[in-house]
DNA sequence: ATTTATGCCGTATATTTATGCATCATTAAA
DNA sequence: TTTAATGATGCATAAATATACGGCATAAAT
């Protein structure tokens, strides 16, 4: 069903939206949208969503959308970065150069540094260079196909 | 007493290193380093903390620092790059002027975005000079004021 | 068309976690 | 010094949450 679809939803918005405190409050907030449903599917859907319960800053605790979520969005970021000043790159060796609009160099370098890829050693930008270097041993080739893969979403 | 506070300290640690997926397991770690507590205790530690069980990708639950505690770190990232770098700011009206170490200007620039204040409306950095502009009608000492209030360890 | 696999769900229940209350120790106040 | 206030804790238990199991529907495979 896509019942199940519309509810992940409408239950990820009540979580930004108020700070709920138990699956039974989200199970009421619910109801009122006329989703009914039992607290083992609540539970199944927070777990589904990565939701967890934090502890508040005074007293009790309420429910967030976790780390790993905006982590992802941070992720996006980076990439949209590389995608917005990205021209090319050519490997010798294992060095690589990518080309950038004037001035993205460093936005660039950045975000690729912020990836905290394993394979990358390490970057340096001018204006609308960067050079980056990657690991002995690695195919450049090889190394933009993991890219391609690992961040649907990167244009390279 | 202390006790507690060297508990905290070890709960964190133990957090950090390890998936750990419930409070039961938590208390074994923990009298393996001769902490003995109840669960009634660590579930206060952990909020004290706050720790919060997120859900695991594939499997069960762990618990996690929660995402606030994370953006101070990140905060606190941004403020050292800052402070290492940071010589002198001097303002006409809206402008100021930060000169830095050689070669810092990018990063306190790039810091003082990260940090994402309403007041400054954007930066540009050189090698030893960063431009930041500040919002219309602002007061330059009242401005660093108030950074250095909301940011202790800001060293300005 | 059957069969098999997959996903979603409720019921009932086990598991896990939070908390009211009492106690003890320490510190501040009188 | 006595008294009051504060903080840390355990015990017992309430409250909250996860999950094993079985059923049902739909999709995929044979």
């Amino acid at each position: 069903m896509n019942e199940r679809k519309d509810r992940l939803k409408i239950i990820k918005k009540l979580i930004k939206e108020k700070k709920i405190n138990s699956q039974e409050k989200l199970l009421e907030l619910l109801s009122n949208k006329n989703f009914n449903v039992t607290q083992a599917t609540l539970s199944r859907d927070l777990k589904l969503l990565k939701v967890s319960k934090v502890p508040d800053t005074n007293k009790g605790y309420y429910y967030s959308l976790m780390e790993e979520e905006l982590q992802k969005v941070s992720e996006e970021r980076n990439i949209m970065d590389i995608n917005r000043g990205f021209l090319s790159i050519n490997f010798s060796v294992n060095m690589g150069v990518i080309r950038t609009f004037s001035g993205h160099a460093m936005t660039v370098a950045l975000a690729f540094d912020n990836l905290e890829l394993d394979e990358i050693i390490g970057t340096i930008a001018g204006d609308d260079t960067v050079f980056i270097v990657i690991k002995e041993g690695l195919s450049p080739d090889g190394f933009l196909q993991n890219l391609r893969t690992r961040f649907s979403g990167l244009e390279i």
